[in-house]
Parts: structure tokens; C-alpha cells; sequence
DNA sequence: GAAGATTGAACGATCAATCTTG
DNA sequence: CAAGATTGATCGTTCAATCTTC
């Protein structure tokens, strides 16, 4: 649901809101990091990977983005494609397949991410560190009110 | 996107935090719709229609959820499938193909929205009007921010 | 030619089933 | 049998190309 949101209901705009606001930031940081030839997708297992000394199984990469296996698999098949990480064999444990990020991968990883945060400071660029305050901590609250 | 996002770079955590919670949020509503066998994509057509008399061209369709025609042609055709849509040809220009919604849509349109009503309650439960106030007011400013 | 809709390809994500190794 | 990874299916989304009708 990356499109504008409907209105459903009686009252509950502010969620609209939140999720409306948090598309539009989506929307720019992806064409962003576009621009420097990476998704934000890519660019979170670059990151990852870059944390970590160059190197993670793949289970660990897909615990270090909260997603499921097959997520990884596919996007670390199109990383590969781009030359941007290998996959090599984990000498501890046959099961397990390492990632590695390539010199292009640390290149394009370090050029994307001076674009978000480019792009981030822009978007935030005027607004004064008190508000910023508030709104962590209006989200934080939403944030625990779920579960 | 729709994991745990990366902390790239030096200071914007909060557009992180925002895009955090409105996943977390985004899960939460997509868990109980689908308990009442729909999407919030699907639930966004169905209201759209709802709205508008039951009916309405494919291409009205797409400029109300805000998103490319091709969408709306698959994400009808699925709901066709379900029996919650009919496309039927417009009398008035026979380039143009109405959507219509059913009789169960309309009934899976109303439990469903009853159901996202909940848990955006459930969600904002405890959070006291003051606070909804200034959050509103903080994410409307993110959104003028940008363009 | 431009507008409305569809198709085919790609991306990002999930789930269920499967294969290999521990 | 568990754990790690892959495959195949489906969903939601976009884009480029195409077909029909205006």
C-alpha cells in the first residue's frame, strides 16, 4: 500500500496521516539512493554487510532486517547480478552460504548512503530540534502501544 | 521496505523511527483486515467505490488510491475473482470499463473497515487528545516539507 | 495523435514446500 | 529431526509497450 489512503471509518485519521507521511519520506529517499543506482532494499544488506566486517550468512542478514529467508535469497541473487556481493561458501558450517560486499558494493554502498542522508537532512532541514524531540517520542509511545 | 531499517549515516534516526512505526502500524491493519479476507489494498477499492455510488471507471479508480493504471487493472482483476467486483462496459465511452461493486463486496467492505476502525482504536487507545493534536500537527509539517 | 485499459517484465515481500547438511 | 538455503507461488507495486477507441 504505497498509494494515497483511504478514509475508511470515523475518526482514526492521525494513522492515515502517519502512514501517508511515512510513504511520501519513502518515496524520496528511494529516488535518492535511485539516483546513485541502488533500492533502499539493496542498500539495507549493503549496510548490513559493511557493519559487519564485509562478510554475513545469509541467515544472519535476514535477522539483521527483520525479514524471512527467501526475502534475502532473492535480493542477494540481484546484489550478485550487479556485481555488488558474492556469495561464497562458510568454512565453519556447509549448510550456510556467506555474503560478501565486492569493492563496487562498498563504493555504490558509500555513495547511496551520502545520498539518503543528503536527502534526509533535506526533508528536515528546518525543522528545530525541539520538534524533533516531540515527534520521536509521539512515535516511540505509538510504537509501544502495539504489543 | 518493509523491515527493520538500516541506521545509515549520522543523525536522521528519526525519519527511521517515523518509517518504523508506520510498518509496524501498516502490519498491525493488514493482520485485521485480512482476518475478514481482504488486503488494505484490495479494502482501499472497495471504499473508493463504496463512496462513490458503487461504480466507477478504471481510470477514476487509479487517480483516487493515487497510483498507476496497471494496478487497478490486476488488483480488479483479483477482486473480480473473489466475486467482490464486476467490470462492466461503459455505456457512456466504450474505451472505458466501469468497476461495480458487489453485494458480498459491500458486505466484506463493511466488516472489514469495522475491523481496521478497531484496531486503529486499539491502537491509539490510551494516546490522550492533546498528544494526537501535536502529533498531527508534526507530521503535517514532514509532509509540507517536502515539495 | 491522445486517452483508457491491458500485458509482460521487474522489484520487493511473504508463505509453503523442498533439498542438503548438521 | 533442526537449521540453512532455495524454489515456486502469490500479492502489491511500477514501468514500458501495445491495442482499441475517441
Amino acid at each position: 500500500m504505497n498509494y494515497s489512503l483511504p478514509n475508511h471509518g470515523d475518526g482514526q485519521q492521525l494513522l492515515t496521516m502517519l502512514r501517508h507521511a511515512a510513504g511520501v519520506v519513502e518515496n524520496r529517499l528511494e529516488r535518492a539512493v535511485e539516483a546513485r543506482g541502488l533500492s533502499l532494499a539493496k542498500l539495507g544488506v549493503l549496510h548490513a554487510l559493511a557493519a559487519r566486517g564485509g562478510s554475513l550468512p545469509l541467515g544472519r542478514l535476514a535477522d539483521s532486517l527483520s525479514c524471512v529467508r527467501s526475502n534475502i535469497t532473492q535480493l542477494v541473487d540481484r546484489l550478485e547480478v550487479d556485481g555488488l556481493v558474492r556469495r561464497e561458501p562458510d568454512p565453519a558450517d556447509r549448510r550456510s552460504t556467506l555474503a560478501t560486499i565486492t569493492e563496487e558494493g562498498r563504493r555504490r554502498y558509500e555513495a547511496a548512503s551520502r545520498a539518503q542522508d543528503e536527502a534526509e537532512r533535506e526533508i528536515l532541514g528546518t525543522m528545530p530540534a525541539e520538534q524533533r524531540q516531540q515527534l520521536a517520542a509521539l512515535l516511540h509511545e505509538i510504537g509501544t502501544a502495539i504489543e
